[in-house]
DNA sequence: GTCTATACTTCGATAGAC
DNA sequence: GTCTATCGAAGTATAGAC
């Protein structure tokens, strides 16, 4: 009768505590497809709009299928998200080590494509608990990288360490970029290019200056 | 205080394009109850969680009279930002007012439900354009309102005005209390305590350290 | 002036056909 | 291994009863 469901031939353990369901192997073709359907209509709409017919309509497939692929939306978010953020380490990684770090990481953090998005999932991390716990977890991740590195440019450099911890350069970098990022798709500008040039100057005092 | 938009009488010209269906009139009790539902969901639990629906239940009535009392979910969410516009305009104005300006501006900025309930609204503007031009609207006027304050103090204290000028530190102030309170709700605090202890160095500097 | 009944759309998710 | 048929809940909004 009903009970010898998941019997032999499949002593895996589920995991994912939820249904038996079937879901596609991790290299499917239409899994990419859909990811980038999802991200497009994130930075497009914002992460609200991300239903699983509106993200089947963007890559033109049956909006079943996206729960074939991804069992629940968080699923799809979360690889979403990870995607991105593994590609953002690797990225600043790069900037960090190149002959201008800090530069590298301004102009790297300034970007309108990576903030917006962060911006997104920031928001969705409102009401998503396991989406709050991956951001976070990347987000001390990316702070760390910058600290170590700064660490070194700063101590190299002649710039007051006591008045300029590291980590303390990491948070301006980070939150001043974020804010002009996030004005500029309100479609404010107002003190923005004061501000950039305040930056250029302290790029320049670091030896980093505009080439 | 706020503009008490739908005047008297009713030679009022309908600007909302839209259908001639009767709405409740603006001083109604249930809307203040309303407005104040919607206001504890978007915090608690994000923009997107704001449904006609969802509020009603949270004040505790029934989901059409939500479109009683604003014709559209749009109409609400512009009244609930209205509502804590206005009163972050005057509590700004006070705030400048004071003795210590810059130092009350900056207590006032990192207060965490203000500028949570700012960072909603600005995912919502994402894909509101309504929502996006009220908020640009009230953006500036805020920032207008700093600059024009901390001319005279910057001025008045000795800090360089040409290295830091009044916009910039408008700008400054405003990207760092956004983003902290933001990564504080993601249960982050790396660097958080040294960049406030930046920030009251530079407030005595100013002649406004700590009482 | 205030609220109810209800239409119509879109949502996430599952079961089961190929 | 891949996709279709379909369910039940939740979404916005309107028309009309009290």
């Amino acid at each position: 009768m009903l009970g010898d469901c998941s019997a032999s031939g499949d002593r895996a353990i589920r995991l994912q505590m939820a249904s038996p369901r079937r879901i596609a192997g991790p290299n499917a073709k239409n899994r990419a497809v859909l990811l980038d359907a999802a991200e497009r209509v994130m930075l497009e709409e914002g992460y609200a709009a991300v239903s699983s017919r509106r993200v089947a309509a963007e890559a033109g497939l049956k909006p079943q299928l996206v729960h074939y692929y991804f069992r629940t939306m968080d699923d799809l978010f979360l690889e979403v998200f990870r995607r991105r953020a593994e590609e953002g380490v690797e990225r600043q990684t790069r900037a960090l080590a190149s002959d201008r770090p800090v530069r590298a990481l301004w102009e790297f953090s300034i970007d309108p494509r990576g903030t917006a998005l962060t911006m997104e999932f920031v928001g969705l991390a409102n009401h998503r608990k396991v989406i709050r716990a991956e951001i976070a977890r990347y987000a001390e991740r990316f702070r760390m990288q910058q600290i170590e590195a700064l660490s070194s440019v700063l101590g190299r450099d002649g710039v007051d360490c006591q008045s300029l911890p590291p980590v303390v350069l990491s948070v301006l970098l980070t939150s001043l970029s974020r804010v002009l990022v996030m004005e500029q798709a309100l479609g404010m500008s107002a003190g923005h290019a004061d501000t950039v040039a305040l930056v250029e100057r302290f790029l320049q005092r670091l030896g980093e200056g505009d080439s």
